[in-house]
DNA sequence: TTTTATTTTCATTTTTTTTTGAAAGTTTAA
DNA sequence: TTAAACTTTCAAAAAAAAATGAAAATAAAA
């Protein structure tokens, strides 16, 4: 396969499961081609090579850098703004645990914890169902946000660094 | 909190969640309903409760069922359908891991071996770039995949078992 | 068989999400 | 200053996704 093929059908592919894991298609699209850039692009670039608008561009770009998988580089005595995205796939997965962790994951610990404080009659099946559900849901995700913490600074840690080196 | 409340704030909540997640709104929250339901729910019960139309009650429970997370029950006498939802929220998990794992890490592993066999100039830094995301994003879904397979045999394993006790 | 209860389908409508593009805003340089 | 280069905003349009509901299909009972 040729370099040019193989670059749409990786824009295509990553395009795609981003969006099965809703992130917005074109973000996801962006972030691929600026992963397989090797120098940094202008927005220019950006929306010729993906075909999407001025705006499009500019609120994807901003958006990648919210979630820390892209900078803005300037080269002196241009006047244009270059994008430049990170390329080390351990970094860039650990960015989205990050966000994602921040985001969705302490959001939804908040509300169970609420819900756990639920009153009721424990001889209510209704009400034993809930609080068990809400309970182990809570339960679990309190497990996975400690494990997340562990392994968002297990680079500091010999054992656990040493586990993850087995991903990379 | 009363009871009433709490159940439509976790359903809500979990709507949202499923969203956030590319998983349709409605399906998590007709999951939430019989998650929390003591007892299999009708297709009418679960449009009323949701207020959705019949369509979209079917399709979503048959969505459900696919995924492993809803199961058919038929009561002797009664010739409606009934729905029933897994509660042990380990298998839950072990169940998305699974779908999800067949329906988007599989494919994209494919495709990425495929990228994989690019030809080109090693000197081309386009070329190279493009060969080395390819490649680590490559051996980091192997991993995961690795690692997702361990996980779903690891109630068999002694050693596996017992780690992943700490998440329960 | 015919009737009745229940489920499924899918063309159409509605809602939600994404994209556009032109105007407004900002920054640099002449 | 003023103008040119470039970036950001956001109301409106377009596209995509989800939901509706009535008709068709199916299955059990009379």
């Amino acid at each position: 396969m040729e370099l040019a093929e193989a670059r749409l059908k990786f824009i295509e592919a990553w395009g795609k499961l981003g969006s099965e894991w809703g992130i917005n298609r074109t973000m996801a699209q962006v972030h691929a081609l600026l992963m397989i850039s090797p120098e940094a692009l202008t927005t220019e670039e950006v929306m010729n090579e993906l075909s999407i608008s001025r705006g499009n561009a500019n609120m994807t770009l901003r958006d990648l850098i919210d979630w820390g998988l892209v900078e803005k580089q300037h080269k002196t005595g241009e006047r244009k703004e270059y994008f430049y995205a990170e390329k080390d796939v351990w970094i860039i997965a650990r960015r989205v645990a990050e966000e994602r962790k921040k985001r969705e994951l302490t959001p939804i610990i908040k509300i169970l914890d609420q819900l756990s404080e639920v009153k009721g009659d424990e001889k209510d099946p209704a009400f034993k169902t809930f609080k068990t559900s809400v309970t182990d849901i809570n339960k679990l995700a309190g497990n996975v946000n400690k494990t997340l913490d562990m392994m968002l600074k297990a680079e500091e840690n010999w054992f656990f660094g040493s586990i993850l080196k087995v991903f990379k």
